[in-house]
DNA sequence: ACATAAAGTCAGGGTATCTTGACATAGTCA
DNA sequence: TGACTATGTCAAGATACCCTGACTTTATGT
């Protein structure tokens, strides 16, 4: 799973460390999830989304070419 | 986190069986996610929203309030 | 009563998503 | 050079998500 978050913190100029005391969670966490180790589960990405301010699918691509 | 995965089922009158077969899980895995034991993964978040071609935030329900 | 379908639940197990703590590398700056 | 920040990574462990298989309960219909 894709996902602009790293843009979207160079945007706002937060360290992963700041974003990730931001959505509450550890700074590894949010590390593993911009290199794509990872997907966040649904609850983490409602707060990801709402931090800033966007919807779900506007941060997060599954593939959805169809 | 709440879900509107039994209405919008209901509304298509299918089973959690087929509604698994659709999803591509287990039935047992929607059985858990309706009842509320527990989220789905992002991916399978994705899978439910396209199938039903809403949003995610259509469906599941973070405790959005303010 | 009996058979069937749907829903709910449990056990046991595998992998994914998190945690804390530690360490390496690269860049900046006094 | 030395101190500091940011990023990336690893290990070990807790818990969440999903699996198969089995079982019970409830409802429907013959």
């Amino acid at each position: 799973m894709k996902n602009r978050l790293k843009v979207l913190r160079a945007e706002r100029d937060w360290s992963q460390a700041e974003l990730a005391g931001r959505l509450d969670v550890s700074r590894q966490a949010v590390n593993a999830i911009e290199t794509g180790k990872h997907d966040p589960s649904l609850p983490l990405a409602f707060r990801i989304a709402r931090l800033f301010d966007m919807t779900i699918e506007d941060i997060f691509d599954d593939g959805e070419s169809a």
